[in-house]
DNA sequence: GGCATTTGCTAAATGCTTTTAGCAGGAGGA
DNA sequence: TCCTCCTGCTAAAAGCATTTAGCAAATGCC
């Protein structure tokens, strides 16, 4: 036998008062000229019966569910979305929501069903969660609650939270900069000429609108530019390869973390050392990073706080797009000064 | 001017029927008997006006809500997290339910507060996960909805499911035993007799008896034990030049892929190829093992279907505690024969 | 003292669905 | 013909909280 659930109305019924004089003491309406004594009767009942409120029942009047949705492309094919996830977790359960996670494999058919599913349950808001940063696509239905883009666009919802691309590709020069390389440097995973017309992302572009211009702001050049479309170990190993047949650069500037991963592999083989013979910058902070010897000094993604930011912003009734700075993690692949 | 929602009433009135018919028409009730013309009405007048039922009115009656909510410790500390995720995510939609995801560090006091925010919005069933799979604490709280525990057990809620560690410590001695490496294997992380009395989790107590029983059934003995608490790359680097220094074996058997990266990078340095000099296998099927060169084989940790498994096992009313196979991912680190 | 406020509180409506109980009319059986 | 049983459908209650409108008593003011 389960004891049936305990109302408001059982409550009321034990502090000797109605139940409106009840909801009113317990969601704490500033207002009201309820006496102390009253408040103190209904909070001591409250507690007495361990009266938790029917949030269906407060979700019916009100159109408010105190739970927001995580609507994301893919919610672990990168280990990167886990940081947004958590982020935005922790900041809904500081602001006592919950979060429903939703996973659309960026297909529009199961957009239009996440969508509905969370409208349905009357969630606060929406976070639309790209893995890849670009136009993200949101169906064409009546959204009417407070909706944030994170780690991407949308011509209709404005307001995203986006890493700092621009300023991350230039620090990244400026690493090598004051580590003494202004010379020799190679660019592993891009090649402005063979590139030309093709678009990666939004952000990804920043990235190197940054990395070209802090390289001319210091009067650098790249002695090699390589172009793979894909970043992952592999080609970093290839591209390396390849690029020491020829030349020997005193470093190489990695696009993402797992080229830079394919890279020391390489470079080991080919009895290099790092960051002595050849030192390396990267981006992203992947879990790798940390794992290679010399560690990999990279500039993070900040996904973690982006997640945070993508919750404040939306519970606290949205405001202007963000740009989170991407902070550098120096480990031994850069020689010290 | 946002227009409003349509009820049941809406749909009712359309249709010239009751909210009664038209609620036992959508919802499917069997054994009304209500016309096939009523139904052929029912049906039309929602669909014109795009008739979404509110959620929280009708949980608010039947105490349902088609949800779940996915509990766990750590919701991406370990990047295998993700994985439990996708395949309960995957499953939950598929049965059209939403799933709520709270991360509760371990913590007792936040454990609390999740499940009664979970219990507060009328899930349909909780499911408990634990990233090291072990006892998990679940608060004392009246449970009266469906219950499973995810890579982990408690002995309040006795339905779990579980890697099958015990075959998967199996099968990795069998890998050896097929390539013909019968003698020279190290063991790389657990030493049982310095660790006599130590208790790491329940499945990897597992996997230890697998590996033990194995190695015995087989006429196998370890040339070596590496005994170490954690299991990360530089653990495994360290002690494989510990190793070296005294023995040259034949094959590693790693506790772990982070184990196994580590002893990649100590094996390169001192100029040992694998798998010719040394065989590798290894255990999780980390996202690492693709990246090594050669591919590291290793048992996997079968998350995403452990994931599924959970919500249907909860979805469908429970029923035994599941051992779920751990796949053998067969890469280049072992020799062929 | 007489009138307008203020104070402290409550009855009842509302949100939307599901479900119980039951009604009216027709068919079938005796 | 009368009674029982189906058939096809509906009125109304229930589920639980919030909120509007408003009542009775106490207070303030002149």
């Amino acid at each position: 036998m389960q004891k049936k659930r305990v109302t408001l109305a059982d409550v009321a019924r034990l502090a000797g008062l109605s139940t409106t004089a009840a909801s009113m003491i317990l969601t704490g309406r500033p207002d009201t000229r309820l006496s102390a004594d009253a408040h103190a009767k209904v909070h001591a009942a409250a507690a007495s019966l361990g009266y938790r409120p029917n949030v269906a029942a407060r979700a019916l009047r009100t159109d408010k569910s105190r739970s927001i949705a995580f609507i994301s492309d893919y919610v672990a094919t990168t280990r990167f979305a886990s940081g947004l996830i958590r982020g935005a977790l922790a900041a809904a359960e500081e602001a006592k929501h919950v979060m429903l996670v939703l996973e659309t494999g960026g297909e529009p058919a199961r957009e239009t069903q996440a969508v509905e599913a969370a409208l349905d349950r009357q969630v606060d808001g929406l976070i639309f969660a790209a893995m890849r940063a670009r136009e993200v696509f949101v169906p064409d239905l009546p959204i009417n609650v407070p909706t944030i883009m994170l780690n991407g666009t949308s011509a209709r919802f404005p307001v995203s939270v986006l890493p700092d691309e621009y300023r991350g590709g230039r620090r990244a020069v400026e690493l090598l900069r004051d580590a003494g390389i202004t010379e020799g440097v190679a660019l592993l995973g891009h090649n402005a000429d063979s590139e030309a017309g093709l678009f990666r992302s939004e952000t990804i572009a920043r990235r190197f609108a940054g990395i070209r211009d802090a390289m001319i702001a210091n009067g650098m050049r790249f002695v090699a530019e390589l172009s793979c479309w894909n970043w992952e170990p592999a080609h970093g190993y290839d591209l390396t390869r390849k690029l020491l047949r020829t030349k020997r650069p005193k470093a190489l500037l990695c696009l993402n973390d797992r080229l830079a991963f394919g890279a020391y592999q390489a470079l080991g083989e080919a009895g290099i050392t790092v960051p002595e013979d050849i030192a390396l910058v990267s981006f992203d902070n992947d879990e790798l990073a940390s794992y290679l010897r010399p560690g990999l000094t990279t500039i993070g993604l900040p996904h973690e706080e982006m997640g945070r930011k993508a919750v404040e912003l939306m519970l606290g009734g949205i405001g202007a797009a963000q740009l989170v700075e991407m902070p550098v993690i120096e480990r031994g692949s850069l020689p010290r000064r």
